[in-house]
DNA sequence: GTCTATAATCAGATAGAC
DNA sequence: GTCTATCTGATTATAGAC
């Protein structure tokens, strides 16, 4: 009994987390789609081909699924992070990670979520996962335009935080929205205009 | 009969107009607040004094009153940019313009729409109010932008029109909530690091 | 036009069988 | 854990008296 135990529970895990991943990336999908208001629990499991009430087993409310898909969003940011490499200019590595937040956003994998709203920022700030990953990627970036300011390459007379900060909106920046709706420019194009319009401003150099 | 009738009918609307103008101040408050999807017809309601069906007799729809408190910034800001000199510098008046959205913003009376919502779309296409405005807005900018560009005050390697979103995009900026939210600057100090930001980049000049 | 009362619908969450 | 069926509450919108 005790030497199979273990192997069926990590099976069982096993299937229960292949079912919590499809679950998330739905939810990561329909966030990035419509937003969490317009996003329904049904549409969830409809998506996900299970019953509403089979997904409440996986997730106590509405506002653990979206933090599931920040934590998973925010996973990914550290992942890509820590791939860059540490030898690299400041300055160079954060334009990556302000490059590749565009491009998941482009690429309609970035989930947004209504700055307003109180339970979810509740939900949030309860959830470890996604405040350890918030945290760690701010130590992150915040040494690299710290580094990147003591470099000169970053304006030193702006705070760190207002840079960090401006960093994060590019997560849902409207510019990004407005530039793909009108059709005249491609991704790669949008991505260059805004990391351009981010880092070197909109008057001339 | 027909000498008092005109009296009468402009006393009447002038009191109409007044109902109206408190009904999309409240609808104005309360969109900068809670958002869309968050206000309900019932906190108007409440918030003006009068019951919901009253409403109902003045808008026909929840998205026409979001509609008309867009129209309602929106008059402000052609206001604001018809009141510029017109002989000053192009980028003078572009920075006043984006000052003022900021400052509105801040001051919570800029009221924000979910991008994503169709039915709110289709209304404020429908509005024909909101989409003159808007166009005269993009028409005065957008005369602006390209006159900086040939002065060589702003880059002219940028499209006007990923410019004029730019700035558009002030209006909904998370930047500024994210400072207003830290509590560590004042309006003022959120303002010039927004502007600076906007105009001159992140990157040391 | 304003009100009270109510319809109609939708969406988050749960009960209980299997 | 998954399902069907249901509950519960909130919300948009309207009916009908005054």
């Amino acid at each position: 009994m005790n030497s199979v135990a273990p192997v069926k529970l990590s099976f069982k895990q096993r299937m229960l987390q292949v079912r919590e991943d499809a679950i998330i990336h739905a939810v990561n999908r329909l966030l990035a789609e419509k937003g969490f208001d317009a996003m329904t629990v049904d549409e969830v499991a409809a998506q996900v081909g299970i019953a509403k009430a089979s997904l409440y087993k996986h997730f106590p409310s509405k506002e653990d699924l979206a933090a599931a898909a920040m934590v998973r969003v925010m996973r990914r940011a550290q992942d890509f992070i820590n791939a860059l490499p540490a030898e690299a200019a400041p300055l160079d590595n954060l334009r990556a990670v302000v490059r590749w937040v565009l491009q998941v956003k482009l690429a309609g994998d970035m989930p947004s979520l209504p700055s307003q709203n109180s339970s979810l920022r509740a939900t949030l700030i309860d959830n470890r996962d996604y405040m350890d990953g918030l945290m760690e990627v701010s130590d992150r970036l915040g040494a690299w335009i710290e580094a990147a300011q003591a470099q000169g390459h970053l304006n030193p007379a702006l705070p760190a935080i207002a840079i960090l900060y401006t960093f994060f909106a590019r997560a849902c920046d409207s510019v990004v929205e407005f530039l793909q709706m009108g059709g005249l420019f491609s991704d790669e194009q949008i991505t260059e205009l805004v990391l351009s319009t981010c880092f070197d401003g909109l008057r001339a150099r």
